[in-house]
DNA sequence: GCCAACGTTGGC
DNA sequence: GCCAACGTTGGC
């Protein structure tokens, strides 16, 4: 199996917040109408990590979101967009504020800064284990 | 609520 | 195939 991938996907809390992900469950991360953002669920594999970041109000990574099913056809489009299922793993102890994302020299090259209006960026593992030791999370 | 960034669309 | 207009996103 190939080496695992990390991602961070965004969400708008009052659209589809990380809690409303814990009471469901799992759900499909559909809506995606952008070439690149398309691109990135399409690399997606299951077991990939996602961060979950909450945007416009909040503006923190709250979550890690585990790739539950690879990308098959948006439902919600007759067009051709995919979209991946995605479950919760689990909350920061420490939500990641943009704030401290940006204040932090070794995460300046993340896609989320870089390509700030992509709704799906990938996160390198680097990236990744600073995320969650600023989050003061370990993964179970 | 405004505005900047940027992707997409459509006219030529 | 270029580029201006437009729409959307997201930070402030």
């Amino acid at each position: 199996m190939a080496r695992k991938r990390y991602w961070l996907v965004k969400s708008e809390p009052f659209k589809y917040p990380w809690s409303k992900l814990v009471t469901d469950g799992r759900t499909h991360w559909d809506g995606v109408r952008n070439y690149e953002a398309r691109n990135n669920l399409r690399a997606m594999a299951v077991g990939d990590l996602c961060l979950f970041y909450h945007s416009n109000e909040g503006k923190e990574i709250v979550g890690v979101a585990r790739v539950a099913r690879a990308a098959y056809p948006d439902p919600t489009s007759d067009e051709d967009w995919s979209c991946v299922d995605v479950e919760p793993v689990v909350a920061l102890a420490k939500p990641v504020s943009l704030d401290a994302v940006r204040g932090r020299k070794s995460l300046a090259a993340m896609q989320m800064l870089t390509r700030n209006r992509l709704s799906v960026t990938a996160v390198t593992a680097a990236e990744m284990k600073t995320i969650l030791a600023m989050g003061e999370t370990t993964l179970p």
